[in-house]
DNA sequence: GCCGTTTTCGGCCCGACTGTTTTCAGTCG
């Protein structure tokens, strides 16, 4: 069992316990545990049993808990109160605003049991009868609610991207038995690299259509059932899988037709006409237009883009020379500086390494206060002697506070290569009141880089509202970077700005919010959006070369 | 339940903000 798994299981004790009221200093010891999970370096299923509870923060009860789970994958403790909590109290755990104190007094003194009457009592204005609520606490369930029922059966790119790619094979393994000349192709949402899925859709090219439409519903991994056009599944998850099949002949038209949204599919093929044709290229190139790349095909502006032949050159994952935004063990990440430097140069063959740890706000997550800012411009002056030519730039992730200004005096400010200032308190702004405070850390001199703008998290929490256009605006005439937050629950800037940041002349960075080494690797998902968006190389900022960079930094600091 | 000892049990405890209170509890990052 993995570790991630691990700290969710003891996470859910710890709220149902609290569900419960227990113990509570137990309680937060087990939450504890979660945390110091969660941030362990090294997998606990590698490590001898004995040597469990010497890890700090984890006794021997916890230890008992870790090692039952890692032996028998269960722990019995949590399926005893699971038993004991009805299922619909379980889930309001997922209700973003809401945690187990309120949820408690919802269960026992409201009596309601599930999402569904908690919906209802909102609507029955019911909820301010009980302590501690009030109109804006009811409100704010109702829209935690709707949000999250909203949610149902969409998923992450990043969680469909395993199971896309596993059933990519297994499609065409399953094919081969009709000769080796069928194509096969991922199409719609998928293709598009879109960054919230619903439906993973497919496209079968065959010279065999009679068999293969007669055998698909037998093919063992899924389940499908024949509809009007394709044949379709829902998996247990709830993810919608559509396959379409079609002769040989037809696969690229078919495939183009289900890869664009329904407009841009619409708008290229009244110029195309019908086929055959040969390849996507065929099709582009009959309607007069220049090759749109699957990323593109929104119809945001890339028709008119595509007809003037100026269309971006993509982004590529391979274009990136550094990583900017990282996290280390100096404030809430996993890994040590050196061994998130030294991945970055060696694993990822980049040449610099941009730290951004948390500020001194950020006491949750053990922000650097000034004169642990010093102690790590020490390490990383050691380290960039020992790295060189590689380069470690000091960064960090500034927080802004609710009137819009840093957390450091300009003369701690002044000491970094660049800062990005990103909001992490007081989420629930109002968008005239968050668009000032952006506004106000964009107009600091000393602000390089803007960090996640809305504080979004896909498919869990909406973000603060802000007026796009003003902030990207101001960005533009600061000459401060927008970051694309790499993190597949992030992807912030959303890709529908980035052509609007681009025409303004503002720059982008592709930054993977990394607090362990495999975050790194966030940066495909960031990559994926950023093509979306129409970036190309040359107007991102960690696509510069160390040089380049370089020379920004400095010319920014003035 | 963990930690750190005055080695057998007492103390453990982010700060800011919001909404609900009328002094504080719950939630968040």
């Amino acid at each position: 069992m993995e570790n991630k798994t691990i700290a969710r299981t003891l996470r859910l004790l710890s709220q149902l316990m609290e569900l419960h009221e227990e113990n509570p200093f137990k309680i937060k010891s087990i939450a504890n545990a979660y945390f110091k999970v969660d941030k362990l370096p090294f997998a606990l299923k590698d490590k001898p049993i004995e040597d469990i509870d010497k890890i700090d923060g984890i006794g021997k009860g916890l230890a008992g808990k870790i090692i039952e789970l890692l032996q028998t994958g269960e722990l019995k403790e949590l399926n005893d109160i699971i038993q004991q909590t009805p299922e619909g109290v379980v889930d309001m755990l997922g209700i973003k605003g809401i945690g187990p104190k309120k949820i408690l007094i919802i269960w026992r003194t409201l009596g309601i049991e599930s999402i569904g009457e908690l919906y209802y009592a909102c609507n029955e204005n019911r909820l301010i009868e009980a302590k501690g609520f009030g109109l804006k606490t009811q409100e704010e369930i109702k829209n935690a609610i709707e949000f999250k029922l909203a949610a149902n059966g969409r998923f992450l790119y990043a969680q469909v991207e395993g199971f896309a790619n596993t059933l990519h094979t297994q499609l065409s393994e399953w094919l081969v038995r009709f000769g080796s000349h069928s194509s096969l192709g991922f199409a719609g949402q998928y293709r598009r690299a879109c960054e919230i899925i619903d439906e993973l859709e497919f496209v079968i090219g065959t010279e065999h259509l009679e068999q293969v439409l007669a055998s698909l519903e037998s093919f063992e991994p899924l389940s499908l059932i024949a509809g009007v056009d394709a044949f379709i599944t829902t998996t247990s998850a709830g993810l919608r899988v559509k396959i379409f099949v079609v002769d040989k002949a037809d696969f690229y038209l078919q495939w183009f037709k289900q890869t664009g949204n329904a407009e841009h599919v619409e708008k290229v093929l009244q110029l195309a006409g019908n086929g055959p044709f040969a390849n996507e290229e065929e099709i582009y190139s009959k309607a007069g237009l220049a090759f749109i790349e699957p990323e593109l095909r929104e119809d945001f502006d890339e028709i008119e883009l595509a007809k003037a032949n100026k269309l971006p050159t993509l982004i590529a994952y391979n274009d990136l020379k550094g990583s900017l935004h990282n996290h280390s063990t100096w404030s809430d990440g996993v890994h040590t500086l050196e061994q998130m430097a030294v991945y970055c140069k060696d694993t990822l063959n980049m040449q610099y390494f941009g730290i951004c740890d948390h500020s001194k706000t950020a006491v949750y997550a053990k922000g650097l206060n000034e004169q642990r800012v010093f102690g790590q411009h020490r390490e990383i002056d050691e380290l960039n002697k020992k790295l060189a030519p590689f380069k470690i730039f000091k960064g960090i992730e500034s927080d802004i506070l609710s009137d819009g200004s840093l957390d450091y005096s300009d003369d701690i400010l002044k000491t970094f290569d660049f800062v990005v200032a990103s909001v992490h308190s007081n989420l629930r702004m109002d968008e005239t009141k968050a668009t000032a405070r952006l506004l106000k850390a964009i107009e600091n001199p000393y602000t390089t880089i803007l960090g996640h703008p809305t504080g979004r998290l896909l498919l869990s929490r909406a973000g603060y509202p802000i007026d796009y256009k003003k902030i990207i605006d101001a960005c533009a005439s600061n000459n401060v970077v927008i970051e694309i937050n790499a993190n597949p629950l992030r992807l912030d800037l959303d890709w529908r700005w980035h052509r609007y940041a681009l025409e303004k002349g503002v720059l982008l960075s592709v930054n993977p919010d990394a607090h362990r080494t495999e975050g790194f690797h966030d940066m495909r998902f960031g990559i994926l959006v950023a093509r979306k968006g129409g970036l190309s190389a040359d107007k991102c900022l960690n696509a510069f070369s160390l040089e380049e960079i370089t020379e920004y930094f400095n010319k920014k600091k003035g």
